[in-house]
DNA sequence: CCACGATTTGACAACGGTTCTCATCCTGAA
DNA sequence: TTCAGGATGAGAACCGTTGTCAAATCGTGG
């Protein structure tokens, strides 16, 4: 179930990508990340932006996950092992945590249903302290 | 935060789309839906299914969920209660199901970092009896 | 240090789902 | 039955994302 990483050359676009997600809290879209690389002087094609990102979601290099209105945001992960996001509704920053106990609600929940091969998608969404203080 | 029923006219494809929700345990697309529709001989537009299911969403009628390439499907809940689904990956039959222990730990792993005014996203999928008998 | 085959890139077209537009149709109320 | 305004439908418009393909780039072997 572990992602194989995939043999990949390296590349100025590549790297400059990876650039832009590291030390960022916050889930960004492609077109932000190729927006900022381009605000940023650094020239990077729209599709290599897609290609990348979608390879290295692959690897599990970085977290993907959909926005409420279909979108995908990515997001460098600290941890290879698995995890959920507390994100905040109103700037994006992202939190990652863990719960064995929402792991095990799941797998219990499905197999008493009959379902087997279970995954799960748990994202949990909020105002960040700052967010609310601001208002 | 529970959605307000919104006064709405009551019209032939209105009552059509709902229908085509109702008794379907699968979550199924505006445009899985909308081809039924035409296939039974009820003629629908593209649009008034997106509208309807849209207006029916915002009001509680239905559940939306995306799916992993984000599209956006639809399902008559039999409760209005929050609840989550364990979804089929591959007929999409989804159960619905209720978990305490899952919304208090979101509430709580929120709280521990700060955020506030709560929400959270769990869907479980998997492979339902059948599917996996059938392979 | 250079040539070579394989990858990767980039500009742009193509796509698929969803929303918008606006003239026309219907519905409930009078 | 008439009327005003909400609802519908056909198609254009949108927007995020993926596909295309020639040109640029990379690591390697010579």
């Amino acid at each position: 179930m572990t992602e194989q990483r995939t043999e990949r050359r390296p590349t100025r676009q590549r790297a400059a990508i990876a650039d832009a997600l590291v030390g960022t809290a916050e889930f960004r879209s492609a077109q932000e990340i190729h927006a900022a690389l381009a605000g940023r002087g650094e020239r990077v094609g729209l599709a290599t932006v897609y290609r990348n990102l979608q390879a290295m979601a692959g690897d599990g290099e970085v977290d993907v996950i959909r926005t409420a209105d279909g979108e995908a945001v990515y997001r460098s992960c600290a941890t290879d092992d698995h995890h959920h996001h507390v994100v905040c509704r109103s700037c994006g920053l992202a939190v990652e945590v863990t719960g064995d106990a929402v792991e095990r609600w799941a797998e219990a929940v499905a197999a008493e249903h009959g379902f087997t091969a279970v995954r799960h998608t748990v994202e949990i969404d909020g105002l960040c302290a700052d967010c609310a203080a601001r208002r």
